[in-house]
RNA sequence: CGCGGAGUGGAGCAGCUCGGUAGCUCGUCGGGCUCAUAACCCGAAGGUCGUUGGUUCAAAUCCAGCCUCCGCAACCA
């Protein structure tokens, strides 16, 4: 008897920087759900990996001064040492850089190009520089400028390959509105209304402008961009097209693709069209969650709350990250993440809950047994609920990793935790023990709490696979025991068991101590960074190319003072000025409005850059540009002496 | 009028498809128990379900308007 394949994959990750939590909840529900499908029988390949080529790494590594190929290695490891941290139980790692990897590209690039999909698409197209985008001659205005912000394209010097993306436009709508390929489903209507209705634009799939990526075959002088690059690997490490694999056939289509909402928009349209182009099935599903959120605020280095998965790990066990990240997250949306929230889950949940039931029940065995329960029991009708919710539990859970849907998986089990719990009291098996008549009583609870136990965690194993193991031991299971075949069946577990105290399983944390220090230990970080980043200067752009003088007087850079300010409605980032050059009034729409309120700019003079050509952004016409420092993700206007006449040249 | 989602006791969420007693977890307060990790069990307080109007015997749920927040798109000239 063959076992049914499953092919459950994580996003490959970008090595461009550490590995944060966000990354760890993508792997480790993918490895839960894996872990649980090997329960189940399932021949389980579970991929993860990273995605090492573009301008961002090979920007990084210059700026570290190593190869493009040393900074991911190191990067990667990173990345290979949490997920042993994390028992990440993965089948493969697949890095774009691996040399069979780079022999499906470049094959699947060619298969493109001779079926049409791929062409050539620069030399008759026009460029937009500012945009960064091509138009082909139909798409520019009736003036001959670009479509979008209506100034004078160039032709391109970048040419480029592009592969065409309306031939699918049909078949990806229907793939997103019509089956359940994406989840949850409510996002589908925001995909078709933004990309598919207006039109699926032609995609740029190569790049001339970095060197570091998968080079063409037959045009060396690019490199495959990212979509076919990254996006292949889920084929690639199946061996489609290389030498290395060869279970293509085996698990293709993918059972589960996870990934964070913020690359849902690759999996669910271009992916499918790549698919779709090389006359390949589709991946079934696409599981798609949230972000994890840090007081509410989305994380980021900047704000110094990004928090390290493996600090949290060595205080509190790999198992408790997992479970606090699985349990809080609900499929498609953002869940909060705060150490409080956390370690409040981790103590009333592990500790109270799970780890105390362990611990009451092993400790009453022992006390009233020695250590091993008598043959001779008695049940009553009493028992009835909680060994039915047992029985019932694997069902349940089956339903939830079917649907993805993890948080509620363990909300479950977790119900029948508490319902032992609640059950020791019914039965108050201490007053049973005062008298020697109800030793079968007595014994037949103490057995029922053991099953109970034994069920919810070989159930609870695919989510915390190195804590349960410890409760087996203390509960004398056997690795058989606790079997998925054996989770849906109450009685397993030898009317005579013996059982072992051990230690404490989840002990229970100190909240207060615990947020302070884990504050502290996070505005360290914080600085460490932010000390880090000023040393190496990574926050700098690069030095731009020298230029002649007369190329800084094309510039025509003015004093101007602001007159008055207001937001534009219907952009969140633009405010619209109007500023006096010296030679008059003009409008000035400026990308500030997050770090100005209109207010704070009336009244002030400013460098304006006077003979820009004209634009419009959100409608409104743009006459010039504000000069404003860039400071890492923020810009901070340059504000001048009030003595200064409006009007006054830069030079 | 670009597209979409959301507003429910102190916090976080479920319920809304298919109207009929407003539910869960945490927190707070009171009680119980003593097997256990100051854990466990029970009970209570606390919500005009964003707002206004409509449909209906009956609206958190259906319809319309409005307010607020969020995401996507657009946009840092």
């Amino acid at each position: 008897m063959s076992k049914k394949p499953f092919y459950i994959t994580t996003p490959i990750y970008y090595p461009s920087g550490n590995p944060h939590i966000g990354h760890c909840y993508t792997t480790v529900a993918c490895d839960s759900i894996a872990r649980y499908r090997r329960m189940q029988g399932y021949d389980v390949m579970f991929l993860t990996g990273t995605d090492e080529h573009g301008q961002k790494i090979e920007q990084k590594a210059a700026e570290k001064g190593v190869t493009p190929k040393q900074y991911v290695d190191e990067i990667v490891e990173i990345f290979k040492n949490l997920w042993s941290y994390m028992n990440i139980s993965y089948d493969r790692y697949i890095r774009t850089t691996d040399d069979y990897h780079v022999k499906t590209v470049q094959t699947i690039f060619k298969a493109l190009y001779d079926k049409g999909y791929i062409y050539k698409g620069e030399y008759k197209g026009k460029y937009c520089t500012p945009c960064e985008s091509f138009w082909t001659e139909s798409q520019l205005d009736e003036n001959g400028k670009c479509p979008e912000c209506h100034r004078d394209v160039v032709e391109a010097k970048e040419e480029a390959y592009f592969f065409k993306m309306s031939p699918f436009a049909d078949r990806i709508e229907k793939l997103l509105t019509e089956t359940d390929y994406l989840q949850p489903k409510t996002r589908a209507v925001e995909l078709v209304n933004n990309f598919i209705k207006p039109g699926l634009e032609d995609l740029c799939v190569s790049r001339t402008s970095f060197k570091w990526g998968i080079p063409v075959t037959f045009d060396d002088k690019h490199v495959v961009y990212v979509w076919i690059d990254a996006l292949s690997n889920y084929i690639s490490a199946l061996g489609y097209e290389n030498e290395q694999y060869n279970d293509f056939e085996k698990f293709w289509p993918a059972d589960v693709h996870m990934v964070a909402k913020d690359i849902m928009r690759f999996h669910a349209i271009i992916w499918p069209a790549m698919l779709m182009a090389l006359e390949l099935p589709l991946p079934k599903h696409l599981a798609v969650h949230g972000w994890i959120t840090f007081n509410g605020q989305k994380m980021s280095k900047s704000l110094g709350n990004v928090v390290d998965p493996l600090v949290l790990g060595e205080r509190y066990g790999a198992d408790s990250i997992r479970y606090h990240i699985l349990r809080e997250m609900a499929l498609g949306a953002d869940s909060s993440f705060s150490n409080e929230i956390m370690i409040n889950r981790i103590n009333s949940d592990l500790a109270n809950d799970l780890g105390n039931l362990v611990s009451r029940t092993v400790a009453m065995v022992i006390k009233y047994f020695d250590g091993t329960l008598p043959i001779e029991k008695q049940s009553d009708p009493m028992d009835e609920e909680l060994v039915n919710m047992a029985k019932a539990l694997r069902g349940i859970v089956d339903e939830c990793i079917d649907n993805t849907t993890l948080n509620i998986a363990l909300a479950e089990i977790f119900k029948v935790i508490s319902r032992a719990n609640k059950y020791i009291d019914e039965t108050a098996p201490w007053v049973l023990a005062k008298d020697e008549a109800n030793k079968p009583r007595l014994a037949a609870v103490l057995y029922n709490l053991l099953e109970a136990i034994r069920i919810s965690t070989s159930l609870l194993s695919a989510f915390m696979p190195s804590t349960m193991p410890k409760v087996w031991e203390q509960i004398g299971a056997t690795a058989d025991d606790v079997s998925y075949e054996n989770a849906a069946t109450f009685g397993v577990l030898p009317q005579d068991i013996t059982v072992h105290k051990g230690d404490i399983i989840f002990p229970r944390i100190d909240v207060d101590k615990e947020i302070e220090e884990l504050n502290a230990l996070i505005t360290a970080q914080a600085e460490k960074a932010k000390a880090a980043e000023d040393k190496d200067g990574v926050n700098l752009e690069p030095l731009a190319d020298i230029i002649g003088i007369d190329d800084f007087f094309k510039a025509d850079l003015r004093i101007a003072e602001v007159k008055s300010c207001e937001k534009i409605p219907k952009a969140k980032k633009l405010l619209k000025l109007i500023v006096n050059d010296g030679f008059g009034e003009r409008q000035v729409v400026s990308g500030i409005a997050k770090w100005y309120a209109p207010e704070d700019l009336i009244g002030k003079k400013i460098i304006l850059v006077a003979n820009l050509s004209p634009a419009k952004l959100c409608g409104v016409e743009s006459n010039g540009m504000i000069v404003a420092a860039s400071v890492g993700e923020d810009a901070k206007v340059i504000f001048v002496d009030k003595d200064i006449p409006n009007g006054s040249r830069l030079s």
